[in-house]
DNA sequence: TGGTCGTGCAACTATTTAGTTGCAGATTAC
DNA sequence: GTAATCTGCAACTAAATAGTTGCACGACCA
């Protein structure tokens, strides 16, 4: 499912933001294995893992003791579907908004329903 | 300039993605007019587009004792950029993971240094 | 079997943030 | 001029969040 709001929530944080570079560009690793890069205790930086996994877009893997992130591509897609969806609808609204700007420069310094 | 963090943190919150839709689609408003949609006071709404604003999204307008915010095209079109390349960059990376995966279907399941 | 290392849980603190209310000051309308 | 209405500031509360530390448990290795 993926629930949008718990996506761009976890986005929010620049924390995350990185970690999820980091793990996209290095592939999957370990909450110790990723501390030692961030002023963080290695707890903090679990927190941060699980609040992403929670989002979706990251998914634990155990293998043996270790616990190793990896990206989700399927949630990442569709995070990523949403973003250009809202890019678009915004780009669409502009344009529009520059169109009507464009064809009546006064209108937006209208004070009331010309009271003539 | 508008800065990375403070967009997406911005984003980051529901209401705001509201309001931002809401004045997207229906062009500039003033907190007043747009309080009553919202399940808060007009104050709460007053410091939602304060923070759009200071993310450059949103430009406060005054007319006479009035003030609309409109949204920025600019700023806009910046944050849907980094938007853009974010999931870009998503993509190609998890295109790489795909076929790395695909042409070696072991070695996320390696536990050790190859040594067979 | 005992030592080492990594994860996971819990309790706690401090900061930030979302929300509130009350009121002062400016502007418009009558 | 006076009343109504809107913004903007400030003080405050409550809840969420980012961070900490300490410890127990399980897995690996010698």
């Amino acid at each position: 499912m993926t629930d949008e709001d718990a996506v761009f929530s976890a986005l929010g944080d620049p924390t995350r933001r990185r970690l999820l570079d980091r793990l996209s560009s290095d592939g999957p690793m370990t909450a110790t294995e990723l501390a030692p890069d961030y002023p963080m205790s290695r707890q903090a930086v679990v927190k941060h893992l699980t609040t992403l996994a929670g989002a979706g877009l990251l998914v634990p893997e155990r293998q043996g003791r270790d616990v190793r992130y990896r990206v989700h591509a399927e949630a990442m897609s569709e995070a990523a579907g949403w973003m250009a969806d809202i890019t678009a609808r915004w780009d669409r609204r502009l344009a529009a908004l520059d169109r009507q700007v464009r064809s009546n420069p006064q209108s937006r310094l209208d004070k009331g329903p010309a009271a003539g």
